[in-house]
DNA sequence: CATATGTCCTGAGAGC
DNA sequence: TGCTCTCAGGACATAT
């Protein structure tokens, strides 16, 4: 797939890779929910693959071992993670950070495959399996009780997730720091679930600029970036995320999201602002990330 | 405490 | 053509 970018504002190429953010983590949990949720895991396998091996936590020898003919109690999202219950009391928590796919049909490539659940069958249903797959191996898997759990997913670690604060969570959040607000979007203690996409998304949306000190955005201002982002993140999760650049976000089913096509500012430099119609769509580093804005539209 | 920076990794594109 | 260099960014460790 060609990205929108052409050679006139490749200045600083954008070689997106996946970054799957909220929308795309809820949409793997959705789609391998129905292979694993109530079923028995029959093991777990590493994947032989000649990359460097993925961060698994405990070794590969002891997670298999305990989560070998447990039953899978809930899949969930939180946050960016995907965490798989077991009736042990013990949970998967999958990070895919950069490039990491939960697929249970064929992957893009089988050398970049990791790990694979082979669940047990179940009447009719034969065994089937998900696996984790990641080509450029940033993603961490662990298998952890209820205290490492809530010691790396609890609120001390990790802010409400951005589909559930409220209006005066917002208003709180926005508080407790100067920092450009973008770059606020970005810290997982302040609020969980938005990277680097939909924060420039989300603030397009609003009409916020990026560049706007999180303490100084006004009572409305906080009013429309909490309405943004629940459009936003709904909208995306909607369409099954966004795949674009290179194209390595996939579902479950290794099928391209659609709501890159929904985009208004990412990635779309030196477009005219789809928004207001006059402004240009710029890009600048904030924190050593791009955001894609509209100086006319997002005040 | 708040904030900033370095680190991991691969594949694509640019430049020579 | 084929090499080397740069860059994308999620989460975390470490430094200021």
């Amino acid at each position: 797939m060609l990205s929108r970018r052409t050679a006139f504002h490749s200045a600083l190429h954008i070689s997106n890779s996946n970054m799957p953010e909220l929308p795309e983590v809820e949409t793997m949990v959705r789609g391998i929910q129905s292979t694993m949720l109530g079923r028995i895991i029959r093991d777990l396998r590493e994947c032989p693959c000649d990359c460097r091996p993925l961060t698994l936590s405990p070794g590969f020898s002891q997670m298999a071992r305990r989560a070998k003919g447990q039953t899978v109690t809930a899949v969930r999202r939180v946050a960016k993670r995907v965490v798989i219950d077991l009736s042990s009391r013990e949970s998967f928590i999958i990070e895919p950070r950069m490039t990491g796919l939960m697929l249970i049909a064929d992957p893009p490539d089988r050398e970049h495959l990791r790990l694979e659940w082979r669940m047990a069958g179940d009447g009719p249903r034969q065994t089937q399996s998900v696996w984790f797959w990641d080509r450029r191996g940033l993603g961490v898997v662990r298998l952890c009780d209820a205290d490492e759990l809530d010691r790396r997913l609890g609120s001390d670690s990790l802010g409400q997730d951005a589909l559930l604060l409220t209006e005066l969570g917002w208003r709180e959040v926005c508080q407790r720091t100067a920092r450009p607000i973008k770059v606020a979007l970005l810290d997982q203690k302040l609020v969980a679930g938005i990277g680097n996409l939909y924060a420039s998304e989300i603030l397009h949306e609003a009409h916020i600029s990026p560049l706007r000190p999180a303490t100084k955005l006004t009572r409305d201002q906080v009013q429309r970036l909490h309405e943004a982002t629940q459009r936003v993140l709904l909208d995306a999760i909607k369409h099954e995320g966004s795949t674009l650049g290179d194209g390595t976000y996939r579902n479950a089913l290794n099928q391209s999201g659609g709501y890159q096509n929904a985009h208004r500012v990412y990635d779309r430099e030196a477009d005219q602002c789809p928004t207001c119609g006059s402004g240009k769509v710029v890009r600048i580093v904030q924190a050593q990330r791009s955001t894609f804005f509209c100086r006319r539209c997002q005040r």
